[in-house]
DNA sequence: TCAACATATGAACACGTGTTCATGTATTGG
DNA sequence: CCAATACATGAACACGTGTTCATATGTTGA
């Protein structure tokens, strides 16, 4: 972590930036299990099919999922190996953590 | 990350929107070499003392750092054994991927 | 081609957030 | 006490962001 420049550090500020975000951070954990189409993901979830769908095109962006269409459907997986690491490092943290108390 | 309920994810997402700004990464990478008092971090920004100032309270009421007075001034240090891990793996990340390329 | 379904997109809006400016608080040395 | 230094705090502001609403695009089956 020595030899990091201002680039670098701005790319993972905005690669964390992905996972500040709970209907993010819900849909990521959710993929983790299994791939799943929009309408899966939006009914677990309380936001709209359109929040969903501009929230997937975000992670999309971001490289963290990548898509499949089955007919009308399109499947969501995630297409990064650092995901599960980092979301369980951070579960850890929050289990063992009272933030702000 | 089976059993994990909407409480937890929450505290989750909001532990990764702390990393998710550019000059708290930038803070948190420079902690990780040595504590620093407020007046070096901030000589380190491109930001004023007052705004670091307001990021390292934020810092603090997350448990990401703590805090040493020392006369006048005051060394702030990591308080987390996470932060290393994730920090290393967000690096990884971006240095393989090319996000939104 | 048409209707129905599945998903994406754009505009608009409310809300959150990072910064600066001005000022307040705390510590030290004289 | 006073001045100087170091840091914290609050208000204000510009900007970013997540959501909904309305609508568009794409796919399938008839």
């Amino acid at each position: 972590m020595d030899n990091i420049n201002e680039i670098e550090i701005k790319k993972m500020a905005e690669f964390f930036k992905v996972f500040g975000d709970y209907t993010r951070m819900q849909i990521l954990i959710t993929l983790l299990k299994e791939e799943l189409c929009v309408q899966c993901i939006t009914d677990m979830t309380q936001v709209s099919q359109s929040a969903i769908s501009h929230q997937l095109r975000l992670l999309k962006a971001s490289g963290l999922v990548k898509t499949r269409r089955e007919g009308k459907k399109i499947y969501y997986s995630l297409d990064d190996e650092h995901i599960k690491i980092i979301l369980e490092v951070a579960k850890e943290h929050v289990e063992h953590k009272n933030i702000g108390g």
